[in-house]
Formats: structure tokens, C-alpha cells, sequence
DNA sequence: CTCACCATACCAACCGGTCGGTATTGCGGT
DNA sequence: ACCGCAATACCGACCGGTTGGTATGGTGAG
């Protein structure tokens, strides 16, 4: 009993550590330029481990995803912007909190699946197919809110899957600003003016009142 | 005489034909997939010729970049967007144009810097840095128009420079849902609420309207 | 004993990069 | 016009290190 809490806490399993380290490396340099070794080196674990858990590089490629996917879900369900007043509310406040995210280190708040899909589209279906899923199932969680309050507004025709795509669209060109410039307030720059156009389309109140709400640049 | 004609023709130069290889390799498999060997195999060129005008990959990588910025520099250049009457129908011309430039394989249409910026933003400072001269370069094409269609509003105290660097984090995120996703299609969406963005902001007209006018999904 | 879990040693292929050498070109002197 | 000659462009074998992946052996829990 001890022996085994023990051993799951001190030892915490080869593959959470590879998956974490995965996270972070992939991050950073890109799947391609994140060897095999490094990524043992980092999770403080050897060669054999890693090939015990995953098949090959691309299936550890897969498996990260799959864990981003995890990690991220688990955030986004906790946080608060789920408390905001009616669906159109909602919305923003989550734009808003993505927003509140972009801080510190550039690899520290970009996302992850995105940059692999970059790297993988064309070279492994599986990877591609697994980042599509994280980023189509995290836009999922968006569309109730937006069909609402495109349906308040009277804009039923409209499609609120398209719309929560182009949201995640927007959050991944920021990421590829930031990295460009260097500078992370490039990304907010343009998180700001998806705030608005959510603004103009989903709600009566001018956008500007919305923005000033989202406090100061970090 | 006809020797020296045929060898220009089929030499043509080896630096030129390696840019012209990494465009395309780097396009779809990414900068650090890609080997100096294989550039060298596209190129149908010897590594002591990659080596004797690049002084290492990462130049390489950093002379991509520069390449890039010319062919599609050229290419904006020549398009026939800039004909069109007034500030605010320009913008929204460019962004029909990039929006019809959406055909055929995704490494055909996507955009070489945006993808070699998240992989070298940390590990290459050269590489990145000539990736946001080309994205920030391209983008102040736009500027001029864009301040003229804020100030025709009555919204002078925008930033045309934010707003155009907006334009291409929607288009760079849009590339990424298309890799994603396989389906170039997802990208269109985004450009469609890219335009509608810029509608409500530039110009007086409903955007779907403008919309229509974009012509069908290809 | 068994079996999941992990460590070590090892491999062929490939990586970016070097180097000595050759072919081609541009150009100043005559 | 011709030559001489240095500079440029290119070739391809080669190098040490690294790559993803394997084969095998140990070990502790059930």
C-alpha cells in the first residue's frame, strides 16, 4: 500500500514524464527538432522506457496531443468564465480569458497542437488527425453559447461552428505573430479585435465599453 | 556557343534552384524535416554547391525567407486588388485575393514564414527575425489604405498597423485549421469572417453583401 | 513464475558540415 | 584578338556525431 503510493508519487510513471516533458520540448523547438533523446534526457528517464510506452516518435506525437488535450480541457472547464451572465457574455469572457493567459514565455502560453499540425499535416496523418481533434473539439465546447446568442440576435442562419473556428484561427495567428515579433503583446493586439468582432455580432453594447472591462495589457 | 546556352538553361543557377527547393520542401514538411541532403536531391544540385553559397542551413532558412518576401511581394505587387475604387473596397479586395489565392495542395497556398516562424522562434533568432520582416513588411503594404478607411469613418485613433497586422494572424491561424483539418475550406470560412470584420469597421455597406459579391467557395 | 516496467548496449542510416579538387567565367595586359 | 590568371561556381568523397529504433537483460510486485 505505502509501497505502491509511494512509487506512484516518487517514481510519477515514465509516461506522464515523457508526455510532460514532451509538452514542453515540442513547445519549444518544434516535433521534428525534439529528438528522442532529448525528450528522455528531460523526463529523467531512458531510451527503454520510451520505447516501452510508445511505439515510435510519431505515436508519442499522437499520445502529447491526445494529453494536451487533457491538460487544456481540464483548465478551460475550471475557469471562471463559465460563471458569466447569458451566452453571449460567455463568449467574450472566454476570449477575454484566453487573453489573460498570454503571459511570460512565448512557449509557455502557445499551443501546442497547433504548432505540430504545422509540422506533421503532410508527414503523418496520425499526428494531423489528432491535433484537428483537439482543436475541433476544443471549439466544440464553444458552440452552444454562440448558437444562443447568435439566436438572440436573430442570426440563426448563421453558422456558430464556423464562427467558434474562427475563433481558434484567430488565437493560433496570434501565436504565430507573437513568435515572429518576439513580443507577446502582438497577440493580444489581435485577441482584441476578435473581442470585437464577437462584440459586434453578438451583443447590442459597443465594443469599446467591452474592451476597457478586459483590464490592461499584462 | 550552344554549349554555353545549354548550360546556362540547365544550370540556371544553383542558388536559385535551392531556394527555389526549399520553398517547396520546407512548405510541406517544415525547416528542420528538411535536409540539406534532400534540398540538394529537389534542387538537383551536389552539397558542395548548397555549402559554397549558404554558409549553413540556418542561412539557408534566413535566404528562404528573403526569397519568399520577393516572389510574393511580386506577386501582391501585380494583383489586381489595387484597382479597386477607394481605401475601404481595397482592403476588402486584398482579402477577397488572398481568400481566391486558396487552391489546390495546402503546401501550395500556405505561407512559408508563418511556418518556419514557430519552429525557429527559439532556436534560430536570424530565422525568426526574417520571418517578421516578411510578415511585418507585407503587412504595412496595407497600412496606408487601412488608416485612409479608419480615417473615412471617423475612427482615427485606431491603429491602421494593428489592424493590418490582424489581417494576417486571421490568415495564419486560417492556414493552421486548414493543415489541421485537411480541408482547405476551413481557411475560407475564417478569411469570410475576416472580411465581414473589416466590413462592419471600413465601410457603411452590410457585409453580406460584400460577401456575396467574394464569389462561391471553390 | 509471470509479467509489466525499465535500463544498457548497440545498430545502420542519416545528420550538418568540411575539404581538396576541378570546371567556368570575367578581366586586365599586350 | 589572344593569353594569363585569379576569382567564382561547383563537385563528391569524407568526417564525427546524432538519429530513431532494437535486442537483451534485470527487477520488483502480484
Amino acid at each position: 500500500m505505502a509501497g505502491t503510493a509511494l512509487r506512484q508519487g516518487a517514481r510519477r510513471g515514465a509516461r506522464e514524464k515523457l508526455l510532460e516533458a514532451a509538452l514542453a520540448l515540442i513547445r519549444a523547438q518544434g516535433f521534428a527538432a525534439t529528438s528522442v533523446d532529448a525528450l528522455c534526457a528531460a523526463a529523467g528517464v531512458t531510451k527503454g522506457a520510451f520505447f516501452h510506452h510508445f511505439r515510435s516518435k510519431e505515436d508519442l506525437g499522437v499520445a502529447a496531443a491526445a494529453h494536451w488535450s487533457e491538460v487544456t480541457g481540464a483548465l478551460f472547464e475550471a475557469a471562471a468564465y463559465h460563471d458569466a451572465p447569458g451566452p453571449a457574455a460567455r463568449v467574450l469572457a472566454y476570449v477575454g480569458f484566453r487573453r489573460a493567459l498570454i503571459s511570460g514565455g512565448l512557449a509557455e502560453f502557445t499551443c501546442l497542437v497547433g504548432t505540430m499540425a504545422q509540422e506533421a499535416f503532410d508527414s503523418s496523418p496520425a499526428i494531423r488527425a489528432a491535433c484537428w481533434a483537439s482543436i475541433s473539439g476544443h471549439a466544440a465546447t464553444l458552440v452552444p453559447d454562440i448558437e444562443a446568442a447568435l439566436a438572440a440576435r436573430g442570426r440563426d442562419g448563421e453558422s456558430a461552428e464556423s464562427l467558434a473556428l474562427h475563433t481558434q484561427a484567430v488565437l493560433q495567428g496570434a501565436f504565430i505573430l507573437a513568435k515572429a515579433s518576439g513580443e507577446p503583446a502582438r497577440a493580444v493586439e489581435s485577441i482584441d479585435h476578435l473581442s470585437r468582432y464577437l462584440c459586434l455580432l453578438l451583443t447590442d453594447e459597443s465594443p469599446d465599453k467591452i474592451l476597457k472591462t478586459q483590464g490592461e495589457t499584462p
